[in-house]
DNA sequence: ATGGTTGGAATCCAA
């Protein structure tokens, strides 16, 4: 039987200054599919050559200049996925999608970088805020008049759901990320077919982050953390997930990310 | 209530 096909999802925030740590990330972990998100590089200065080195010599990403920018790295054939839309007309570079070909079948790969919102959690007075519920509602539309079949969705979405997906649920409630247009504007997109792979391992009344502000002095001792990364699947997937793991000791590498890596294993029945 | 840090680009913006 082969062994399992193994995803991982990361905001790495900015790729090129960060290679060592995804290298140091792959030779560890091996996984065959590294979705990033915040690369922050155009695509003219992807590094795909030190990707293939690593192993990964089928990409497909999407940068720009300074922020935002998404990779799917895979070490199997993909194919990206054609006619995406382009949310909320931006061309702001936060989606990139493929069929990727494993030895353990093929799964359909969206990587998402969800707008962040700002500090203000009104939409009248903040347009980040706007954008952000509307990159979500598009995105909801789309998949609902889809029928997806093992598909993975992943990524910083940028929205802590659950009460134990926060620090303090109460003290959150009106910080953007955790607010309840946001966390009930994700349940909708949850509920357009997906299943939250990650609470499938963790029980909702454990508390599981995967990103600590840079603003903590020790993020360990506060543990100020927030569940913003997420790895979904569609339910014929759901007897296929054979491991997760946070990769929380990413949050102490030299030169970190806020975010840590996380990782999915699909093991076929 | 406030400020705390980081990356990229440019002397500030986004997170």
């Amino acid at each position: 039987m082969p062994e399992a096909m193994r995803l991982v999802t990361w905001n790495i925030n900015s790729l090129r200054l960060r290679l060592p740590l995804l290298e140091k990330l792959t030779t560890h972990l091996l996984p065959d599919v590294v979705c990033l998100q915040e690369t922050k590089v155009p695509d003219p200065l992807f590094p795909a050559e030190a990707l293939r080195e690593l192993g990964y010599e089928h990409l497909h990403y999407r940068g720009m200049k300074g922020y935002n920018g998404v990779a799917i790295l895979s070490r199997h054939p993909l194919e990206p996925l054609p006619d995406m839309p382009d949310w909320c007309d931006k061309e702001d570079c936060r989606h990139v999608a493929a069929m990727v070909h494993t030895p353990q079948g093929s799964v359909e790969v969206h990587d998402f970088y969800i707008p962040a919102g700002g500090d203000e959690p009104d939409p009248d007075i903040n347009p980040k805020f706007a954008h952000k519920l509307a990159f979500v509602d598009e995105i909801t539309d789309w998949f609902s008049a889809r029928s997806s079949a093992r598909t993975v969705l992943v990524g910083d979405l940028n929205i802590a759901p659950l009460e134990h997906d926060v620090w303090s649920h109460k003290q959150l409630l009106k910080i953007v990320s955790h607010t309840p247009p946001e966390t009930q504007r994700l349940g909708r997109l949850l509920d357009t077919g997906f299943v939250d792979a990650m609470r499938h391992f963790v029980p909702p009344e454990e508390k599981l982050y995967t990103w600590w502000s840079y603003r903590n002095r020790d993020w360990q001792k506060s543990d100020r953390g927030r569940r913003l990364d997420h790895i979904w699947v569609t339910p014929d997937l759901v007897p296929e997930l054979s491991g997760m793991m946070v990769i929380r000791e990413a949050r102490d590498w030299a030169s970190p990310s806020d975010h840590v890596p996380v990782m999915l294993d699909l093991s076929p029945p």
